[in-house]
DNA sequence: CACCCATACCGAAGGTCGTTCGGCCTGCTG
DNA sequence: CAGCAGGCCGAACGACCTTCGGTATGGGTG
């Protein structure tokens, strides 16, 4: 994990169609290296995968809502019940009053409201505190940065 | 924007490289067929890019928190400050007792701390409340869901 | 110091896929 | 009923992905 390898996910996440020809001559490689590099990549699991982005609004879900779950017992093992509204983007354990901390779009606020019941349902929880967006700023991918953990690899 | 866009578009999430005669195949389509879809929910924004998705542990991004930025004055027109900071990967305007939300993900708290330094720098900013997650259950793309916002598409 | 191995790169070849095109069909519209 | 627009199919051309042999460089070892 070298610059170039940087490089090389910072240039795909902005475009991953471009050709390896494109993409080796950009970091100063021939297609073939470019293509073995991000091989190893894909390999190592740095690309977990490729994907599209797809407008929000498109697809109808125009409202945007972080959630402070609050919780009577332990939530460590809640996983499977919050992955399995469809509606929750993200969900985390986290530090603080409230015990997981998750991301939520619905088409519409009613919907929302729904969102919310079912994770009232989810055994243990005893209260949940709604953050509407009101406009997004910016969503990007997180920028390849220096240092980090190289470690061992 | 009918059922057959949002399963191209719940198949390329989860898989952009694959051919458009797999693409098609699963959607009852011809290889031709698929494309011509799949360019014009290009056009129409629908698909905003082609993109992968990168470890965060593999670029040195291990600690993730949330940040709820309270003001003193108007943030609607901050938004280059906040992309002004690299580690800031979203940045929205909530309603609620804060202002602002951004997510930053860093190497190490250290790191957090300095992002927390330079958003207290930025005008208007009067105070911060980060909350930083312990373990992520998952994130993940949103799913193309039923009725939407269809409207006149 | 010489040797050897592992790693990374280049350049070319073959096979797959992306992209475009003409033609057909269905469903509207005047 | 005629005309038209939009969507799909199937094929063909060209570009690209993917792999392979050959070569150079750096590190470890006797």
């Amino acid at each position: 994990m070298d610059h170039i390898d940087r490089a090389l996910l910072a240039r795909l996440q902005q475009d991953a169609t471009q050709s390896y020809a494109t993409l080796g001559q950009a970091v100063g490689l021939s297609a073939g290296a470019a293509h073995e590099r991000v091989r190893k990549l894909r390999e190592r699991g740095a690309i977990r995968r490729t994907t599209i982005e797809v407008d929000p609004a498109a697809v109808g879900s125009a409202v945007l809502a972080y959630v402070m779950v609050e919780s009577s017992s332990w939530m460590g093992d809640s996983a499977p019940a919050f992955a399995a509204l469809p509606e929750v983007l993200e969900a985390h354990v986290i530090a603080g009053s409230a015990s997981v901390l998750v991301k939520v779009r619905t088409a519409t606020t009613e919907q929302l409201q729904d969102v919310l019941r079912r994770i009232y349902a989810i055994d243990g929880v005893s209260g949940t505190q709604a953050t509407v967006v009101l406009e997004t700023f910016f969503e990007r991918p997180l920028s390849p940065q220096e240092s980090g953990a190289d470690g061992h690899l």
